[in-house]
DNA sequence: GGTAGTGCTTCCCATCATGGGAAGGTCAAG
DNA sequence: CTTGACCTTCCCATGATGGGAAGCACTACC
């Protein structure tokens, strides 16, 4: 299989293969005789769960990881859920920042006439609102945080 | 006032204030006689403008808009408001898809033993999981998204 | 007047995952 | 044998941010 079936094979992009590939996410492919990488069913199973892992959010950093216990028939299965969970509450906090961002966001529109006049609620407070380091409690003023 | 003042007092870092310069958010800074940027208050305000924008999640794109719109005393609020919403939406779904990815990775680790047994649902999950463009109702298979 | 230390300047590089595109070789169908 | 689809490597771009080096400016102290 050329690299343009695995990746239809796989959904990962024959792109991302090679960038796998030459980041060391992925062994190397084997070659044809013209150089063409090719790959057999289990390469295709190691791109799905590459693709699984990251619709799933997963860094390439975890999905090595993830990888190698794949790989090793003798892991604990309490490593694999420790990275699951770790993800997980990167997650929620990525959720929660961006639930702060919006609640702020919507209260702000809510007051903003969203019309042809000029006052604009959004503004004045882009313009006025204290720095997050300067306020005590984040939370107090519909509190605000970054989503990175 | 310098640039590391500016800094301090703006909530932006000198990096950054070079940067937003440098692609044109904010207007080149005057320069003392070596050089040196040289801040007002307006222009501090400016960047606190920009610092709370930031803080909200605008990109620089937007923020390009919004501060043209903070300058232009007769904009209209439903210029502001269209782009707030618009943002909101934005963020909305990058909610969705956060939580479309917990959701599937709670239930994963909900049914991993997460001791030293090697078994684990995980991991099974991700070598065997039909790729998304493959399921006809996303949302069937306890719904999975992107990010970015 | 030196000197140490801090701050400013510009310039280059790195991140993270992904894609675009060019230049050139390979393969299969007609 | 040509055409078109595919492969290769290599370089560049993204977005917002930081790190760091080399060199110049300013401040404070002796």
């Amino acid at each position: 299989m050329n690299i343009g079936e695995a990746s239809k094979a796989s959904g990962v992009s024959s792109k991302m293969i090679r960038y796998y590939e030459q980041i060391g996410l992925i062994a190397p492919a084997h070659r044809s005789e013209a150089q063409y990488r090719t790959y057999e069913d289990t390469d295709i199973h190691t791109l799905r769960f590459i693709r699984r892992a990251r619709d799933l959010g997963f860094s390439v950093e975890q999905m090595k990881t993830l990888l190698a216990l794949w790989h090793d028939r003798a892991r604990a299965s309490g490593d694999v859920k420790a990275i699951a969970l770790e993800h997980i509450a990167e997650l929620d906090r990525k959720a929660a920042a961006i639930a702060a961002m919006t609640a702020t966001l919507r209260h702000l529109a809510s007051n903003c006439h969203g019309d042809g006049r000029p006052d604009c609620p959004i503004l004045d407070d882009f313009a006025d609102a204290p720095l997050e380091s300067d306020v005590p409690e984040v939370s107090a003023r519909f509190g605000r945080a970054n989503i990175g």
